[in-house]
DNA sequence: CGTTAGCACTCATTATAGTCGAGTGCTAAC
DNA sequence: GTTAGCACTCGACTATAATGAGTGCTAACG
C-alpha cells in the first residue's frame, strides 16, 4: 500500500496519511476520533492522540489552536507526497477527456499550450498554467525577409514548433525588391536548423567560407539580423484562476489578493512553475509546497508541475497552482500524463 | 459651475452633487451634517435632510438601512455624470506621464494597446482594458505565402496597424517553389489596401478581367485564401485587475469572484467595453453604471470607456473597469485623452 | 509496557443582551 | 420656507455565557 517510509514508524505513517488525506478532502482540522472512524483503525482515539502528539513534535502536524484537531504542516504534506500517497491511475474517462481535448487541430505550440492550460484548469479545478517553449531555444525552420514600407522590413521566422514570429526591423537604406528572393534563398540555405538565438553566430562562423556574391549576401543578412529585437522567453498561459475563490483558504481577501497578484506577474509565475517542475529530479511528483518557495514571496500555495520533453530535451513546463491542501495523488497523475501528451504533440509538430 | 440640470431644482442638484462627491471619496454613507460641513452650505442639516428625502423618493439616493446616511443609486450616479460633475482637466504631470509612456518604440497596434491597458491601470488604479482593432476590418499592406513543409504553407499578412498575422494552411498538392515569387508578386499587386476579411471577394470581383497566366494565378490564390482560418476579432488586453481588491466593495468575496469571473471571460469583457464606449453617443462621458449593463450578468461595477479613431473611423475602444463608486471626473478625462493618443499613434503607424 | 478509559481543561463558535452614536423623520416654532 | 429639538432606528461594538469538539494527562488494564 505504501512505500518504504523513513523516519516514521508504521503507525505514525498510517496516521499521518489518514490526517492528510482527511484534511485534503474536508478542509477541516482532523481529530483523533475522526481518524479512527473514517479509516476504521483498530485503535482507540487515545492512542491516536498520543501518536498525533508525537507527529506534532516532529513537525509533521500542527494545531490551529490548543485543543483543536490537527492540520498538516508543509513537512507533513511533503512526507505524504514523497512516501505515503498512492499513485492514482487516471480513469478511462479522464484519459479520454484529455485525448478529446487535443484531438482538434492545433497548428502551433502556442495553441497547444493555451489549450493545455485550459484543460488543466477544467479538470483539476485549480489554476492551470502552461509555459510555451522558449523562442530562443527554438530552431529555425524557415526564415524570410519581407519588405513592408520603404524603410521597414519584417523578419519572419517559422520555428520547429510551428510558430511564426515576426519582428519589424528598421532598415538603413532602401531595399532592392528584386534582390530579396536571392537573399531569402540564401538565408534558408544556410540557417535552416539553427537555434533562433544563434543566428548571427552561425552566420559569422560560416562567413570565411563564403566568397564574392555569397559573402556580400551574408554580410547583408548579418546586418539585418543584428537589428532583430531580442527573443522573448516562452509565453505563459494561465486559465481558471477564478476557481481558486472556491477554496476556503482563499476566502480570506488578503490571501486571495496575494495569489492574484502573483498570477498577474507572469515572470514570477514562470519562475514558480519552473522551480516546481525541476523538483521532479529531487523528489517525487514535481510538487512544491507552501514555504518551499523560498524567498518567492508567496505562502500557503502549492504547485504541481511537470516538464514536457521534445526530442528528449525538457523545453517547457505545465502545471496547476492552488492551495497547499490539494488532491495530490490525482493532480500529479493528471499533470504528468498531460505533460507527456504535450511532449508527444509538440514532437509531431516539429517533424 | 454646472450644466443645466433638468428634473432637479438647484438645491437638489447641489445636494446630490455633494452626496455623490463625498461618497466617491470616502466610501461612507453620507449624512446631512457631513454635507453641510464638507461643502460649507448655508443651510441647516435639517433642511438638507428634507431635500435628501426628496432625492430618495425620486430614486437618486438610497439608504442602506433606516436611519443611515445616503448612498447614490445608479440613477444618482448617472445624473451626476451627465449633468453635475465638473470636467476635470488633466494636470500637466498626468499628461506628461502619458506622453512618456508612449514615447518608447511601439512597433504595432498590439503593443500600443497592451501598453495602454498597462498605463490605464497604473494611473487610474482600476482595471485597465484595451481592445485592439479587429483583424477583420484591418487593411492588407502586404501579403505573402511562404512554404514551410511540403504540404504546409504560411500565409503572412501585414496589416495597416503594423501587425503581422500568420496562418498555417494545409495545401493539397505540393507547391512549386520557383513559382511562388510570381504568385506573391501577383497577390501584392492586386490585394494591397483590401480589407482582410474581403480578400476572396476582392479577388473574385477582379477575376473576369484576368486572362491566361493571370487568371491561373488568381485561381491559385483564391484556393489558398479559401483555406485561411477565419480572422479573430480584436484582442483584449487587461491589466491591473488585482487593484480592485483594494476597493471596499470588492472585499466581499462573492463580489470579487463575480468580477474576476467576468474579467476572465474575454468575450464578455469586450462586449462590456464596447457597450460602454458606445454610450458616448447617447450620453456624456462614455460611462456605464451598475445595472445599466442590462442582462450582462454583472452588477455593482462601472466602466468608463472611449472609442479611438483611425482615419476618422472608430476601430476599437479602451477604458477602465471598477466599482460604481469611481472618480468619474478624473477617469473620463484620462480615458478620453488616452484614447485620442492611441488614435494618433495608430494613425501614424498605419501611414 | 503499550493501550485505553476517564476526566479536567482549552478554545473557537454561537447566542444573548446591553451600550453607544451617527443619523433620521417629524413637529412645532421662527 | 427654514430650523431647532427630540424621539426613534439600527448598525457596530462589547461583554457574558453556553456549547461542544477535541485535547493532554493520569491511572488502570491486559
Amino acid at each position: 500500500m505504501m512505500r518504504q517510509a523513513p523516519e516514521l514508524n508504521e503507525r505514525e505513517a498510517t496516521i499521518l496519511h489518514a490526517v492528510v488525506h482527511s484534511y485534503i478532502t474536508t478542509a477541516e482540522p482532523v481529530g483523533s476520533r475522526t481518524v479512527v472512524k473514517r479509516f476504521a483503525l483498530d485503535l482507540s482515539p487515545a492512542t491516536v492522540r498520543n501518536t498525533m502528539a508525537d507527529l506534532e513534535e516532529q513537525g509533521y502536524l500542527q494545531q490551529v489552536h490548543t485543543s483543536s484537531g490537527r492540520v498538516p504542516t508543509d513537512r507533513g504534506y511533503r512526507y505524504y507526497v514523497d512516501y505515503l500517497m498512492r499513485v492514482q491511475e487516471l480513469t478511462g474517462a479522464e484519459r479520454e477527456r484529455i485525448e478529446v481535448e487535443y484531438a482538434q487541430r492545433l497548428n502551433d505550440a502556442d495553441e497547444v499550450l493555451k489549450q493545455t492550460s485550459h484543460l488543466l484548469a477544467l479538470i483539476t479545478h485549480q489554476a492551470g498554467i502552461a509555459e510555451a517553449p522558449s523562442e530562443r531555444a527554438a530552431v529555425v525552420k524557415r526564415l524570410e525577409l519581407m519588405p513592408v514600407t520603404r524603410d521597414r522590413m519584417a523578419v519572419l521566422l517559422v520555428d520547429n514548433y510551428g510558430r511564426v514570429r515576426s519582428m519589424m526591423v528598421q532598415t538603413e537604406r532602401e531595399l532592392d525588391a528584386d534582390h530579396l528572393p536571392t537573399l531569402n534563398q540564401f538565408l534558408n540555405d544556410h540557417l535552416n536548423g539553427v537555434a533562433v538565438d544563434g543566428l548571427s553566430a552561425a552566420l559569422n562562423a560560416k562567413l570565411r567560407n563564403f566568397l564574392d556574391e555569397q559573402r556580400r549576401l551574408a554580410e547583408e543578412a548579418l546586418q539585418v539580423l543584428s537589428l532583430m529585437p531580442a527573443q522573448r522567453s516562452g509565453q505563459v498561459f494561465l486559465e481558471g484562476a477564478t476557481q481558486l475563490f472556491e477554496q476556503p483558504e482563499f476566502r480570506d481577501i488578503e490571501r486571495a489578493r496575494e495569489v492574484f497578484g502573483l498570477l498577474e506577474e507572469r515572470d514570477r509565475l514562470v519562475d514558480l512553475l519552473r522551480s516546481a517542475a525541476m523538483e521532479s529530479e529531487r523528489t517525487r511528483g514535481s510538487v512544491l509546497i507552501g514555504a518551499e518557495f523560498q524567498g518567492k514571496g508567496v505562502e500557503g500555495i502549492s504547485v504541481v508541475a511537470s516538464p514536457y520533453h521534445v526530442d528528449g530535451q525538457p523545453v517547457g513546463a505545465i502545471g496547476v497552482l492552488g492551495p497547499r491542501r490539494m488532491p495530490y495523488p490525482r493532480l500529479t497523475a493528471i499533470v504528468d500524463y498531460t505533460a507527456s501528451m504535450v511532449g508527444r504533440i509538440l514532437t509531431r509538430l516539429g517533424g
